[in-house]
DNA sequence: GCAAGGTC
């Protein structure tokens, strides 16, 4: 019996009683005994088996299944468990695929049992919880192999291995040629969409040209204390508009209450973590990024502190135990009292997301307390995993607001002021990550006047959208549907690692624009999220039976090889310049203020695909600023240079005309 | 050497 991890080897054998335990070189091994037969219950550590070829160049379709710590570097650690399964496979009479119950699962169970021993005398079994029962009720029942899925899973990594190795080497070769330089470069159905989506950040960042805006900030005074109040109108447009308005208010001297709107709000409890929403809180608190979030997880379920941390669950199963869980958690400082509480209420079932995870739960901790010091940063996440769990439980917290609308009458404008208070923490308590302004305002009545204190112009900008960091991508991932909980953090640490982009918050090299620029030319389909959505069409087909794996890989093949052949073709037979133009990556020119590769015209200048975006919006801008506030050119560009939100490449382009004009 | 996907 082949269990997906040496954690899950444990609990199979635990539910099966199989309670001698040897060692084969490393790898611990279970053998028990079901209606007089022994049985014996072994680890793997993940995929064992990788695609690989010997063929250098591309195309190349000839792939084949191998040992991973053979062909990959940094997986010696697999040889112990490709042995000890090795060693024992030649005495079982038959197998059983006993890993996780999803695709992949299947495909790892797979791969070992049809490369060391024969899929003839293989069963599969199914649960979805490592509980005892559900695993005693999975193995009473073995089934046959999942043949769609594996079918389906085996089709997955064929179809990234030939996308991804052949679109790798075809932008190697392309890249040295353009180029002339020979680097290690990367493409594939995951990293080049989120290679794509960094730069249409950062382009629209850096080409940014603030436009200005025109607002008013008032102040009321009521007895002796004085309020902000909030605008309930967009910023005007014009600066007449703004200065206007001042005028009346200051004309009126008051504002009157309007309005009096009092609600309540019942605000519901997160569900417990799942990888994404951890990653996405711990890189909120904690500023850590979505790889070492992962990684410090990682060792608090090695620690037994928490479960499962690669899961999309926002659900916690029946089969957990909850009342065993909060029991244990009792004796923690601090938090043991909200667990205690929750006993004593009997709350004790939790808030659930709608995410699910065929494989795992929610993640949540599992009452085993720590027994060391667990240092600054996994004492942080460990608390914020345990109060989110307890604060699952927990029932709404309310809040009750006041809004009191105000007015001028004359001015035809609305303000507000809004007073806030919590009426029942619940849940808030422990969860201390999540604040709630707390504003204390007097008791006013319809009609009642507050005098203006201070009436001020303001002058505001519109702001570019920020820059992407880690955990930002990552979301954009998950809601793309790309990549899965294991995978993304780590591939995007391989942009950073190919030096496609750089910074915290994060910059496109210009490598990453040389690469973007080749693959959205040449292999556009790549960098596209749709691939994903064709693979997920295809994929199902074949889980269906209506298509064969095989249809589908060639149908594959014969795509791509058309389109590597074309690549062949044009690098053997034109120069370098040539092939530049042809692939419409330059106009033959250099841009005139960075000397890249120029892609266009514009006011007798030649520009690079940023600085003709820059230049475009500054040349549109200038209209709109114009409209607005009267403004000649030089303090038009002498304004953009000093304000911060101004994209860079707008700066380089306003430079350089500077330049040229001294 | 190159992917994405498991897990350590």
């Amino acid at each position: 019996m082949i269990a997906e991890k040496p954690r899950a080897a444990a609990k199979i054998a635990e539910a099966l009683e199989a309670r001698n335990k040897i060692n084969i070189d490393g790898v611990s091994v279970w053998i028990g005994k079901i209606r007089e037969k022994d049985v014996v219950i072994a680890p793997t550590a993940g995929h064992l088996y990788t695609l690989h070829t010997n063929e250098r160049g591309f195309p190349v379709f000839n792939y084949s299944w191998g040992p991973r710590w053979i062909y990959e570097k940094n997986s010696k650690h697999l040889e112990k468990f490709y042995k000890a399964l090795k060693k024992l496979f030649p005495s079982a009479e038959y197998y059983v695929n006993a890993c996780d119950y999803d695709v992949e699962g299947s495909v790892i169970g797979y791969n070992i049992i049809s490369n060391l021993g024969d899929v003839g005398r293989a069963y599969r079994v199914k649960f979805s919880t490592l509980t005892r029962e559900e695993i005693s009720r999975a193995f009473s029942s073995l089934q046959p192999l999942d043949w769609s899925n594996i079918e389906s899973g085996l089709a997955r990594h064929i179809l990234d291995w030939i996308w991804g190795i052949n679109v790798s080497r075809a932008l190697m070769s392309i890249y040295e040629k353009l180029f002339e330089e020979r680097l290690i470069l990367s493409a594939g159905r995951v990293q080049s969409p989120t290679l794509l989506e960094l730069l249409r950040r950062y382009l629209e960042r850096e080409t940014f040209v603030p436009e200005p805006m025109f607002t008013v900030s008032v102040r009321v005074r009521y007895g002796d204390r004085e309020y902000s109040v909030t605008n309930v109108f967009e910023p005007f447009k014009k600066l007449d508009s703004a200065t206007e308005l001042v005028k009346s208010l200051e004309e009126a001297g008051r504002l009157i209450i309007g309005n009096v709107e009092e609600r309540v709000l019942d605000l519901e409890p997160p569900p417990p973590f799942n990888l994404t929403q951890l990653q996405l809180e711990s890189a909120r608190l904690f500023r850590l990024s979505p790889a070492e979030t992962l990684k410090i997880a990682e060792e608090l379920y090695l620690e037994s502190l928490i479960s499962y941390p690669r899961t999309n669950s926002e659900k916690i199963p029946p089969s957990i135990d909850n009342t065993r869980i909060l029991k244990n958690l009792t004796s923690l400082p601090e938090l043991g009292v909200y667990a205690s509480e929750l006993l004593r209420r009997k709350l004790l079932s939790p808030r659930e997301g709608l995410n699910e995870d065929p494989a795992h739960p929610a993640i949540h901790p599992t009452g085993y307390m720590p027994t060391k010091n667990l240092g600054k940063e996994k004492a942080a996440l460990y608390e914020l995993i345990v109060r989110r769990y307890l604060a699952s439980f927990y029932p709404s917290a309310r809040v009750e607001e006041v809004i009191y609308t105000l007015e001028e009458p004359r001015a035809k404008c609305l303000f507000k002021l809004v007073g806030r208070k919590i009426v029942s923490q619940e849940w808030l308590k422990v969860y201390r990550y999540r604040k709630i302004d707390v504003i204390e305002v007097p008791t006013l009545r319809l009609g009642e006047e507050l005098k203006i204190s201070s009436v001020r112009l303001v002058k505001l900008y519109t702001h570019p959208p920020q820059l992407h960091t880690k955990a930002s991508i990552l979301k954009w991932m998950e809601a793309s549907g790309i990549g899965t909980e294991a995978t993304r953090a780590q591939i995007i640490e391989t942009l950073f690692e190919r030096r496609y982009v750089r910074g915290r918050r994060i910059a496109v090299t210009n490598l990453g624009l040389r690469v973007a620029h080749v693959l959205s030319t040449l292999f556009r389909d790549i960098t596209e999220v749709e691939l994903t959505r064709e693979f997920e069409r295809k994929l199902r087909e074949i889980a269906l039976g209506r298509v064969s794996r095989k249809e589908i890989i060639d149908e594959a093949i014969s795509k791509l090889s058309n389109e590597l052949e074309e690549v062949k073709k044009s690098l053997s037979s034109c120069r370098r310049s040539e092939l530049k133009v042809r692939f419409g990556l330059s106009t033959g020119f250099q841009c005139s203020i960075c000397g890249s590769d120029a892609v266009g015209r514009e006011g007798g200048l030649t520009l690079c695909y940023p600085h003709l975006r820059a230049y475009q919006n500054l040349v549109k801008a200038y209209d709109v600023w114009k409209a607005r506030n009267s403004i000649d050119f030089d303090d038009y560009v002498e304004t953009l240079l000093k304000l911060y939100i101004t994209g860079r490449f707008v700066k380089d382009v306003i430079k350089y005309l500077m330049n040229r004009v001294k």
